[in-house]
DNA sequence: GTCAATGGTTTGTCCTGACATATTTTGTCA
DNA sequence: TGACAAAATATGTCAGGACAAACCATTGAC
C-alpha cells in the first residue's frame, strides 16, 4: 500500500528455489509471518495478485496457492472484484486433534502420569463397536491418572487394538498415548468426541481428590488414522473445577 | 479396477461446460455421488489423474481440483507415488458451525423457545472485551429457555452487538439466533467455544427442573463472521442429563 | 537367500497463457 | 445534478506442458 512503486523496499525475498520445500508454502509462509508481525496490518488489503506474484518471482498460480492456503487457515479473506483482505487475527487455528499431554504441555503445566491399570483383554461390545473390531478382539485396556503439578486432573480410560499398535507399559509412562501412536505411524486424523457432564461417584471422588457429588466433564472419543482405521478408543472424565475444552470452530 | 480399460463403461458424462456452476465442481459432486451410491467402492483405489482427466475431457489441473476439494472434505486420501483412496465413510464431516436449535431440528425434536429477557442494554465489561468492541458499548441481551419437547433443556443469555443486527422479539420467537445472523448477512464463519462443567444454583435448578446441585454442562462461545467481525457471544448452560457435545474433529 | 539397485507408476510442484465474471470507479449524456 | 453506460481492476476458472519426488515391485548381485 504504502510502499514505493517501484518496488525498491523489498530487500526480504527469502525464497530458496533449491530448498525442498514448495514455493507457494515458502511464500505463505512469509506472507503469514508479515501479517503476524504487523507488517501487513489488520484490516488493510493486500497487493492485487498479478503484482505480488511478479514482485515475489513467482507464477500466478503459486501465489494465488499460497493465498489459498491462507484464506483456508482463515487469515485472509478473499473477493472477487475487490480484493484481498487482512482478517482478525484473534481466531486462527481450526480445531485441532491433540491429547490432554499436549494441552499441559503447551500451557507450560509438568504433566505427570500415574498407570493404575494395564492388561490386554478382549474388548467390550460396546467398545469393539465404537472401534469397529470383531466382537471379543483382543486390545490393550488401560486406565491412568494425570496429574498437573500435585494435583489430580483427570482419570482416562484407554482401549488400543492389538493390531495397531503393541504398547509397553514403560513406553506409556513417558510419553503421551497419541506420541506412540504417531511414532507406530498411526497418526491420528480424525475423530469423533462427545462430551458431557455428570456427577463423580464415591470411587470416583477419591482418585481425583473432589467431594463426591462434584462435577466431572466426560469425553468418549474414537480416533481414526488416515486410512479411516480406528486406533484408539478414550473414555476420560475431568475435573469440572480444574479443566475445560477449549475449541476453535470454522464452518 | 473392474472396469473395461477401453472407458466403454462410461455413460454418465453430465459435465455441461456452459454452466456457470464451475468445472471442477461438477467433477466433484459426480465423483462424490459415485461414491456415496456405492459406485466407487470405500477402500478402492480411483483411477490416476491422468486418466480420469482424459476420461472426462478436462484438463489434469481440474481433475486435480476437483480431487483436492474431495479430499478436503475427508473423502478421499492421496498418497504419492501409489494413487487416491476412497477413506471409511464414518467420519466424513468436519466441525461445524450449528446452534442448538439446528442440532435439535436435525435430531427430529420440536425446539420451542421461551423469552425470559429481552433487552437494550450496555454490554458488561468482560463480554465487551469477549466481542472486542467499547466498553460500555449496547448490545441486544437475551435470555431464554430452551425446550426439547416438553422438557428444558437449555438455559441461553446472549449478547448481540446493535451495529450487527438489530433484533426483534418475534424474529427471535419464530426462528434461531443463528438463522436471524445468517439472514442478515453477518454468517457465522468463525467461534471460539470454551465448554466446562459445573453445579446448579438454586435459582437455575428450579428454572431448568432439576434438583439442586445437579450437573450442567457450560459454553461460552464468541463468533466472528468472515470479515472477523465479531457477532455474537453467548454463555449457556445445558443439563447434563439430557445434552451432550458430539464433535467430529479432523487434524 | 537376503539385500541393494533400478525402473515404472503416480501424485506433487511450477510455469505460461488465456478468458470469464464480479465489483468499483469513471465518464458521459439527458 | 442525476442516472445510466463503459472502462478499469480484481479474483475465478481452465488448458497444456514439463519436471521432481515418492512409492512399489522386480531384478540383479553377493
Amino acid at each position: 500500500m504504502d510502499r514505493q512503486a517501484n518496488g525498491a523496499l523489498v530487500p526480504d525475498v527469502t525464497l530458496d528455489r533449491t530448498s525442498p520445500v514448495p514455493l507457494y508454502y515458502q511464500v505463505a509462509t512469509r506472507l503469514q509471518q508479515q501479517i503476524e508481525e504487523g507488517d501487513i496490518p489488520v484490516g488493510s488489503r493486500l497487493e492485487n495478485e498479478v503484482e505480488l506474484a511478479d514482485r515475489l518471482g513467482v507464477s500466478r498460480p503459486t501465489m494465488r496457492r499460497a493465498i489459498s492456503y491462507l484464506v483456508e487457515r482463515g487469515m485472509l479473506v478473499r473477493k472477487r472484484g475487490v480484493g484481498t483482505q487482512v482478517v482478525h487475527p484473534k481466531v486462527r487455528r481450526p480445531v485441532e486433534l491433540t491429547s490432554l499431554y499436549d494441552d499441559l504441555l503447551k500451557s507450560g503445566q509438568a504433566p505427570r502420569t500415574e498407570i493404575r491399570e494395564f492388561e490386554v483383554r478382549p474388548a467390550p461390545d460396546q467398545i469393539a463397536e465404537a472401534l469397529g473390531i470383531p466382537f471379543g478382539a483382543e486390545v490393550t485396556w488401560i486406565e491412568r491418572l494425570r496429574f498437573a503439578g500435585d494435583e489430580p486432573l483427570a482419570l482416562m480410560h484407554n482401549a488400543v487394538p492389538l493390531d495397531v499398535l503393541r504398547l509397553h507399559r514403560e513406553d506409556l509412562e513417558r510419553n503421551g498415548l497419541y506420541d506412540l501412536l504417531r511414532g507406530a505411524g498411526h497418526v491420528p486424523r480424525m475423530a469423533n468426541q462427545v462430551v458431557g457432564a455428570r456427577t463423580a461417584s464415591a470411587g470416583e471422588a477419591r482418585i481425583l481428590d473432589e467431594a463426591r457429588g462434584a462435577p466431572l466433564l466426560t469425553m468418549t472419543r474414537t480416533a481414526w488414522d488416515a486410512a479411516g482405521k480406528a486406533v484408539e478408543y478414550g473414555s476420560h472424565l475431568y475435573r469440572a473445577s480444574r479443566y475445560s475444552f477449549e475449541l476453535n470452530l470454522t464452518s
